[in-house]
DNA sequence: GAGTTTGAAACT
DNA sequence: CAGTTTCAAACTC
């Protein structure tokens, strides 16, 4: 597995095949990884099975124990060496990763405000063992909250339920609440007042506000992490564009087309990756134009 | 913007 | 598994 960096500091993640470096899959990365940072390793055999397909957040996740299980250790390449063995700073800094959004939700920090952040791919090998960490603690801990509920049930629900004694779930602290489902059987809140009769959040959900956010929330581009698995935009909604999970993944199969199509013709690994990399380049420029044309601006060509 | 409240996650 | 601590977000002033 081979993470590119792109100019404009966007990311893939391509996967070697049969030993040989073939381009099989290129998956974008977050485009929140450090910069200047290149990371090459190994990759375990069952990824090579998903070739063609996007890794949701938890398989991710999953494949990074199993790599650890395995054994296997990243190794550097060009940029920044990584920290190995007694070399490491001290015990790993995000042992308390799980408060952590963007490490919750499987991400890199990003021009977060975070103290000491080791959630990047500058402390990858003490990243992947907080992960293994929280994956043996909770093998759930990765997947989204809000699940489909028991079988046959159409509603939402959080799959472990509130555990609210102060804000009768009528307030974003409550998980339920925050992601605008009634709270169920399995919660253990106290005073609830998230049920479906309930005059208080009858009152609540008629205010404007609630009503202009489940606005937001019916949109597919602002569908946070809790739904679909996908990084959360809890602390700035407006952050949301017209680059939806669609328009990546769409971006993602012109990548895959253009390096199969590289493949077939037997380019060489530099030609493949310049073929990509203008590929690239016409499929920000489409988006561009979509975005700058929905806001009603023009593009200086 | 600072201080307080809250509940999830981590820890013991 | 229950109680405690830590943490970051939500909330209030």
């Amino acid at each position: 597995m081979v993470i590119c960096q792109l100019k404009g500091g966007a990311q893939m993640l391509c996967i070697e095949h049969s030993g040989t470096r073939e381009l099989k899959s290129l998956h974008l990365v977050p485009q929140h990884q450090d910069q200047n940072n290149y990371l090459q390793s190994d990759v375990p055999k069952p990824m090579t099975t998903l070739v063609g397909r996007f890794l949701p957040v938890p398989a991710k996740l999953n494949l990074i124990a199993q790599q650890l299980d395995s054994g296997a250790r990243p190794s550097a390449v060009p940029g920044p060496a990584f920290p190995t063995g007694s070399a490491l700073p001290g015990p790993p800094k995000i042992t308390l990763a799980g408060y952590c959004d963007c490490f919750a939700s499987g991400d890199f920090c990003n021009n977060c405000n975070c103290n000491n952040c080791c959630n990047n791919l500058r402390h990858e090998i003490e990243r992947f063992k907080a992960i293994k960490a929280c994956l043996d603690r909770n093998p759930e801990a990765f997947q989204p909250k809000i699940g489909k509920g028991k079988l046959g049930d159409v509603k939402p629900r959080h799959t472990k339920g509130c555990n609210c004694k102060r804000s009768g779930c009528l307030k974003n602290y409550c998980e339920c609440y925050e992601a605008k489902i009634m709270c169920s059987s399995i919660c253990k809140c106290i005073g609830c007042k998230n049920y479906e009769e309930s005059p208080e959040r009858k009152t609540l959900t008629n205010m404007p506000s609630y009503v202009e956010m489940a606005d937001l929330e019916g949109s597919h581009h602002l569908s946070p992490t809790k739904f679909s698995g996908l990084p959360r935009f809890r602390k700035d909604r407006r952050l949301s564009s017209c680059i939806s999970w669609e328009v990546v993944e769409a971006t993602c199969a012109c990548l895959l087309a253009q390096g199969e199509e590289a493949e077939k013709e037997h380019c060489s690994e530099c030609l493949a990756e310049q073929m990509i990399l203008e590929e690239f380049g016409r499929c920000l420029s489409q988006i561009l134009r979509i975005e700058f044309k929905s806001k009603g601006l023009k593009i200086e060509s």
